[in-house]
DNA sequence: TCCTATCACTGAACCACGTTCAAATGAGGT
DNA sequence: ACCTCATTTGAACGTGGTTCAGTGATAGGA
């Protein structure tokens, strides 16, 4: 029975990461902490250690979660989405707000994360950007179909950015509070006068 | 000498707000730390609790003056803009990356010191903020003399989120690091693109 | 000038956290 | 049953923000 403990281990690790799944969406990044989480888990604090590296990790496991599960919500948007491209940007830049709105705490703590100074992003956060950012590469194509390769990878991560910017801003409860539907009019707005100048 | 005492108290304020400062610019918000600041201005610990609240509220302090640094950047760019309401947009949109890429902590600091939940911007955020979005408003105006004030109200809030959001991801080391130059293309790309259309 | 009530300043102590590691535990082999 | 050694435990450590009883300065009147 080798795989005693190493089955143990596992259980430990999937329980300690749906609790701590469930502490960010409920009260937020900042509210995770070790003693609590170890009690809800019936564990001890040391345990944790024995299962990740640091905190840090188990939230950026977490994050790697989220993170799968608003790729999907956005690629699950372009699938029902309709054919014209301009609208395909829109449809999906409004799934990532709906995400966003819906799931803020989980999606704050993308971002809210303290990754270590000058080190490079995890694979699953590279690869899933790449995903993203290829839904958006696809109708731009179709869109500015004459710009060069350079320039519509550029303009592929420009829109994303923007679209970043305009729902983290409009979340923000500091900048007074956007309401839902003037955010998705920003986006709206955005995309479509960006996509009017091809025709 | 009813004088004494305050005084001493806005010199110690003055004092520790620029030490703050050029922690946070050098080593960034994570840096700073109540025992270090003390002895950096030669005061007690418990000092900087009569003269603020807490951290947050010197941090609070420093971040109004970068913000207002960063408006008056963006001012004086406008300034020597050419009269060319997109071109203006362009240059503002540059003097922000600019301001951000040499003040890069202080920026980050902007953000990433930590709001109580639920509560109210400061009024020196609300009215500096209200400051940039003229300056946006105004060529936009120009370019879009057509449309309804709240249209125009609210392009104006996306095309500062949008740059925003370029910006932040741009300099975001995790995410693969932009190049400076592709920084801007990519702010002009977005912005004349979204102004070509109305022609 | 001196006295003293008042107020500011000090820094050791408190608390909340992440993290560690010596000791207790228990599983597998003989 | 006993030994061995990896696993797990949780009290203790280090760090950092914040507090507050004790100390010392200040100002105003005698």
């Amino acid at each position: 029975m080798t795989g005693k403990v190493s089955e143990r281990r596992a259980a430990l690790r999937e329980n300690l990461v749906v609790i701590a799944e469930r502490t960010i969406a409920q009260q937020g990044l900042g509210a995770l902490r070790a003693r609590d989480l170890a009690s809800e888990a019936g564990c001890a604090v040391g345990a944790i250690y024995n299962v990740f590296g640091d905190l840090t990790d188990l939230v950026l496991t977490v994050n790697a979660r989220t993170f799968h599960r608003l790729g999907a919500d956005v690629a699950a948007a372009l699938a029902d989405a309709p054919q014209d491209p301009v609208e395909q940007l829109v449809v999906m830049a409004q799934a990532y707000h709906r995400f966003a709105a819906e799931n803020h705490l989980s999606w704050r703590a993308l971002f809210d994360v303290d990754r270590p100074a000058g080190q490079a992003a995890p694979d699953w956060y590279l690869e899933e950007m790449g995903h993203l950012l290829s839904y958006i590469a696809d109708p731009l194509a179709v869109i500015f179909p004459g710009r060069a390769a350079d320039e519509q990878a550029l303009l592929t991560r420009a829109l994303f950015s923007s679209v970043h910017g305009i729902v983290l801003l409009g979340l923000d409860q500091a900048s007074s509070g956007v309401p839902t539907e003037d955010i998705d009019r920003m986006i709206a707005l955005v995309l479509r006068q960006l996509a009017a100048s091809s025709k």
